[in-house]
DNA sequence: TCAAATTAGTAACATATGTTACTAACTGCC
DNA sequence: GGCAGTTAGTAACATATGTTACTAATTTGA
């Protein structure tokens, strides 16, 4: 199955060279990271780094999660939560209590600062995606998001 | 404007919500960094970094570099170049040749092994992005590769 | 019912990465 | 020529992140 080289108009069978500008992976990468960059500078506003604000998002978003769950929802390890955790917590963002089903978990909600947190953040954060997608017209904007799901749906594959 | 709402049918001016999985900027890291994770695999098996294997593939396809032109054209400050440099050279992949008109560049290329990991990373990479795109049909993958493009610009648009 | 396996979370360590500031070399420009 | 500003690269430090291993709590199942 050779259909993947077709936008690159490819001879079949001939050796390509793999040219970073072209490499799909690498564009998305980068990509990713000049867009990490770029929200950053909110967060950064608000003195919460990146894996803080992913969970304040989610946190924000399911209203009451354990931090379990917050691993299962982005791309961190579970020290990583639990270390954005604690910080959060020690900021007055994020408050925790005990679940009565299972001691060994904490459930997590928003506090009231935290949650001014998150509406500020989460406003930047729309902005920016509005303003990224604004170079696409709709229907390239709808074939992207489709591709990107097609994608990470692929890249999960066996294993992460 | 407010054209780039119109994939997830809002009603101009409501309040829209910050749901990750909906988010695109999120989306695009998270698949980033799956796909960097993908990738790791076959670096590891060649005992370099992704830093060292960016380097590697920058000086693969021009052949003879300045560390900063490595700066230049990868999301990597010129500090971790620097160490992935000396790494790679320390390992005997790439060398180094002093610069006759500036004494403070060193010219890097590859050793004869580094070639030899080059390519057959390459191979490996080449073939990851195949299976990759292979989800895609030709019109999506063109489209995606498009607006891929587009964003970048966007991304790095006033400062990265 | 109770030992074995699993799970949530964290501590302690190693490594990687970013930041600041520095040296040496170059480029202008007066 | 020679001083001000810039650039390539690195050292030294601080911080962030990944890894391993651990505790405590829970679940499983013989």
């Amino acid at each position: 199955m050779t259909v993947a080289c077709v936008s690159r108009k490819t001879k079949p069978g001939a050796k390509r060279k793999l040219v970073l500008d072209q490499f799909a992976p690498y564009r998305i990468v980068a990509l990713g990271h000049a867009i990490s960059g770029r929200l950053a500078r909110a967060y950064r506003d608000e003195n919460i780094t990146i894996p803080e604000w992913r969970v304040l998002a989610v946190i924000g978003e399911a209203e009451r999660v354990a931090a379990r769950d917050v691993v299962k929802r982005t791309p961190m390890d579970k020290m990583t939560v639990s270390r954005a955790v604690a910080s959060l917590e020690q900021k007055g963002f994020v408050n925790r209590a005990p679940d009565v089903s299972d001691r060994r978990v904490s459930m997590l909600s928003l506090s009231t600062d935290g949650r001014k947190v998150f509406d500020r953040v989460a406003a930047l954060a729309l902005d920016y995606e509005d303003s990224l997608l604004s170079t696409l017209d709709p229907e390239e904007a709808a074939a992207f998001r489709l591709a990107l799901e097609k994608l990470e749906a692929k890249a999960l594959e066996n294993g992460e």
